[in-house]
RNA sequence: UGGGGUGUCGCCAAGCGGUAAGGCACGGGAUUUUGAUUCCCGCAUUCGUAGGUUCGAAUCCUGCCACCCCAGCCA
């Protein structure tokens, strides 16, 4: 058998089984899922975990379901599998089947019933309080439940009654009869089943009883045939309990195998749900999918392609050691992409009026629309000698080495002359107001440049006559610093993180609402932002791609 | 003082007994009508630590040390 080169330790592992065998009855088919419970919105994190899933789906031509890991009725919703659904089609990846926990209640019922039969699943009448007391500690033994030793018959009766209502919520549980004494805290007598007289977004008030994720992601697993169920480190413990029910459950071979892998922090990006539900309640943010956050409809929202958070996460890797990746890994890709793949428009922020004193009439200037794509196109911008520039590319009182334009000298109106600034205009707030300048015709953009005329920078600007307004939101990160900020995080945020500016832009800038990107040329860095559906208000990317 | 994991450059991360890949960041230089891009060049005599085995170790063995995870009727 052809081996695909394995990238890292998962695939590793995958390619020593194949190589064993160990699914030569499926035809050597892998099978993968990606298991998010729909009580929440997808984030970057979420990214990773697909990006290895699909990864090795892809690479293995295999088959990937996309499960929604519904057992917990109280706290999970269509709104979420919706936007789930959606993200990850946003992401560009294909998923074989669309599938849900709930949908195997009732096998999963009809497996809890063959651990009674097998003796090893008892109902268990302690409280929950009475149950965390009986566990043990670290490093103490838990003690065995009274309930631990009651025949098959009474077991099987009390676990159909609970399934038929006729115990409250916290009377009984289903437990798994393995050991007490356990090193492995998972490993005392887990819960499997519980009361909760909750109606489920999907099956209703059809069951008043649900499985637990111990118990029912191991079974879906099995019941879907999946190969390599991949998920994070935390779960690590929770491994020799996988097995337990995979092995039990009279479920076919092969049965699925659960690797870990390290999750994926980045610097100054919180990812708790809990954290954003925050953010979202307190109005911190606009919502789910505001740039600010790293939601993937968020990320979408900021003008972030897929394509490079996919890179991003292929450049990270999948590893087991903890790691926090610093955030300039992804705007790296971010801009990298952009880079290539954006197109080009110019937009001032924070206008400053240019007027050329010796120009008359106006004309056409050609631009490319992105310089890097041989046949990308050009646009045409209008040029009336009259024009915007950004603030901050003037300055009264010049640094050594500054480039831009500052009295009595010269700077290039990109793609378009050299100006010589004559004379500046100082407003009330002894702020530049206007400035009055010359313009070199000689010096047109494309012409050859006389050598006695030069400018050692380049600016953008836009039309005074044909730009439009443009209303700005800028964003900048939520967190000044820190991880994981924990309960006084609200004191840590940053209230400026929205900042809005009425500026200038290009009409071009208009054309069509998304995802294209316009840099600063002072700066000489990318900004994306995505356009929302009014025209007046462009978003632009938070200050990460500041230097 | 239980169990399960992890420790390789500032941050990720390859490496699987034959003499430390790559990316990000950083520094230097060249080209440039974006202080961007592109392009060169530099950036771990050393792999948590102390020993041992070996002709040879980041890789094998032993002991220490540090950090992470686990005591929800959450996932």
């Amino acid at each position: 058998m052809k081996l695909p080169e394995a990238n890292n330790f998962i695939e590793q592992i995958i390619n020593e089984e194949l190589e064993a065998g160990k699914f030569e009855s499926v035809g050597n088919k892998i099978q993968v899922r990606f298991p998010p419970e729909p009580n929440g919105y997808l984030h970057i994190g979420h990214i990773k975990a697909m990006c290895i899933n699909f990864g090795v789906k892809d690479k293995y031509n295999g088959k990937l379901n996309l499960r929604m890991d519904d057992t917990n009725p109280a706290k999970e919703d269509y709104e979420y599998v919706n936007s789930i659904v959606e993200a990850v089609k946003w992401l560009g990846f294909e998923y074989d089947k669309l599938v849900f926990a709930s949908d195997y209640y009732d096998k999963l019922y009809e497996i809890a019933e063959k651990y009674i039969l097998d003796g090893v699943a008892y109902v268990c009448d302690l409280s929950a309080e009475e149950i965390t007391a009986t566990r043990g500690t670290l490093t103490e033994a838990g003690k065995e439940s009274p309930y631990r030793n009651r025949s098959v018959e009474e077991n099987l009766k009390l676990f159909r009654e609970m399934k038929a209502g006729k115990y409250p919520d916290g009377a009984k549980v289903l437990r798994a009869k393995i050991d007490m004494a356990s090193p492995n805290i998972n490993m005392r007598d887990p819960i499997i089943y519980r009361i909760a007289h909750v109606p489920h977004y999907r099956t209703g008030d059809k069951w008043c009883i649900y499985p637990m994720y111990d118990f029912a992601h191991p079974v879906s697993d099995a019941i879907e045939g999946i190969t390599h169920s991949l998920c994070s480190l935390e779960f690590e413990n929770h491994r020799p309990l996988y097995n337990w029910f995979v092995e039990r459950s009279g479920l076919p071979k092969p049965l699925p195998r659960q690797i870990e892998f390290a999750r994926l922090n980045i610097t100054n990006m919180l990812m708790s749900k809990r954290y954003l539900k925050k953010l979202v309640d307190e109005g911190f943010v606009r919502g789910w999918d505001d740039p600010r956050m790293p939601t993937v409809m968020g990320l979408k929202k900021r003008g972030v392609p897929p394509e490079a958070l996919k890179k991003f996460c292929a450049d990270v890797g999948v590893a087991k050691a903890y790691s926090v990746v610093n955030q300039a890994q992804l705007d790296s890709c971010i801009r990298d992409n952009l880079n290539e793949n954006a197109e080009r428009a110019m937009a001032v922020l924070n206008p400053l009026k240019l007027t050329i004193t010796n120009y008359v009439g106006e004309e056409n200037l050609s631009f490319e629309k992105n310089p890097l794509k041989q046949d990308g196109g050009e646009r045409d911008i209008k040029f009336t000698g009259s024009v915007y520039i950004e603030r901050d590319d003037f300055s009264l009182n010049p640094p050594p080495k500054y480039k831009r334009l500052c009295k009595g000298g010269t700077v290039r109106l990109k793609s378009a002359y050299i100006v010589r600034c004559d004379e500046v205009k100082i407003g009330a707030d002894g702020e530049a107001e206007e400035l009055f300048c010359t313009y070199f015709p000689e010096t047109r953009s494309g012409s050859a440049q006389p050598s006695e005329i030069k400018a050692k920078g380049v600016i953008q600007w836009v039309d005074a006559k044909y730009g439009v307004d443009a209303e700005y939101r800028q964003y900048k990160p939520l967190l000044k610093d820190e991880q994981y900020p924990d309960q006084d995080y609200a004191e840590r945020l940053d209230t400026e993180s929205e900042k809005i500016f009425y500026g200038k832009a290009e009409p071009y800038l208009f054309e069509n609402g998304e995802g294209k990107a316009y840099q600063l040329i002072r700066c000489g860095y990318y900004k994306s932002f995505a356009g929302e559906k009014v025209l007046s208000e462009i978003v632009s990317l938070k200050d990460s791609f500041n230097k």
